[in-house]
DNA sequence: TAGATTGTTAATCGATTAACAATC
DNA sequence: TAGATTGTTAATCGATTAACAATC
């Protein structure tokens, strides 16, 4: 059976409330412990693990270890992803420097810019490439991720050569709609506008209620 | 009727489509058109839109620039909510730099931090101030949103002292839980990491199918 | 008027919650 | 064994989609 969009968003929150336990040295946890913790429902949480396999024991619970380790591997935390990061600029210079890759399963392996000033500069240990390269470096290291730091237009332009060359997922901040036109690709998009825009609507209700 | 939270994570992105439209000097669009853009249905469209009210033209469809406005109005982009930012490391700097925030309806008045060596510095035109002297700063400049860049013990130290000076909505960037201990409160979370690894879930998915 | 498209009600679908037998 | 808590089935809830009368 598929496994929901809703329960793989979960995944990540479990994740890091099961090493957060782990790092106070809890060897078990209920279901309803987890759900006062984490503000979801014992009946959920019981639902959600069970998507995957049946981890706890009855009259006992789960042990945080064990679950911790296997949402890990569900994740595959441990199988780092080649990753490139293609626009240098504000944003995606932060990513590459900030953003611990390695600790989310994926290792970032190049980044790529169109801008002749910054090509050869190097950012998170690596050198800047030229972007007219990248489908000769695709073939050639096969990453199988793409972070998108680029304007709409350019993503694009750049999508059919990146999924050309073997590329399955995007973490995307532009604002180029990728799923609208490639089906077959999984896609996580950011949109920092679209969340502050929410939040102005909410504090805006609040205000004037 | 309460707008659920699906609609409102679609408003900001009716919204930038509607701009984008305008652009093209698009004067009107029917649902079935937008839904084509949008990936949406258009059904989804027209109900979503009759939560705020009956904006189009039977037989005609809606006017761009007129739901355009309309929708602005929604989000109160146009009433600039004062804001400030808390933790001026990486993360925060960045957002401070690069966000627009006035574009989106938020008005970035502030900026604090618990580092000596930092605090006085120019960010974003702004003065870094002393975290100690946040309560003073609130009840004299009544800000009505924090955007909370500092680790998750942090926030749980700084939320209480905020929420008491009148802060009704955070742009969360910790890791700290706020409606778990706080009810009465708007709360975005932006969790990169959480992004990253619902990705490598996917990703990894595909691959091993 | 005829054609198009909305606004809105009803039907469907999916996700969350409740309940409880199984079992450690 | 008795108590606790899971795994799983059934019931509920909410969101999406379909349908169509209203109307421009």
């Amino acid at each position: 059976m598929e496994v929901s969009k809703s329960v793989i968003r979960r995944l990540p929150r479990y994740y890091r409330a099961l090493g957060d336990l782990l790092k106070k040295d809890y060897s078990k946890i209920s279901s309803k412990e987890l759900s006062n913790i984490m503000g979801l429902t014992a009946s959920q949480i019981r639902q959600d693990l069970n998507c995957f396999g049946g981890f706890g024991q009855q009259g006992y619970g789960y042990s945080v270890k064990e679950l911790y380790q296997e949402i890990g591997e569900i994740l595959g935390i441990n199988k780092p992803l080649k990753t490139i990061l293609i626009g240098t600029g504000n944003l995606g210079k932060t990513i590459a420097e900030h953003i611990e890759f390695s600790y989310n399963g994926f290792e970032l392996i190049g980044l790529f810019d169109n801008n002749d000033r910054v090509i050869g500069q190097k950012i998170a240990n690596l050198e800047i490439m030229d972007i007219n390269n990248i489908k000769k470096f695709c073939i050639e290291n096969k990453p199988s991720v793409a972070v998108l730091c680029i304007p709409k237009k350019a993503a694009e332009n750049i999508a059919p050569i990146l999924i050309n060359s073997g590329v399955k997922g995007f973490w995307n901040f532009s604002h180029y709609n990728l799923v609208l036109y490639y089906d077959d690709v999984i896609v996580e998009n950011v949109h920092l506008d679209d969340s502050l825009m929410a939040l102005a609507f909410g504090v805006n209700s609040k205000i004037n209620k």
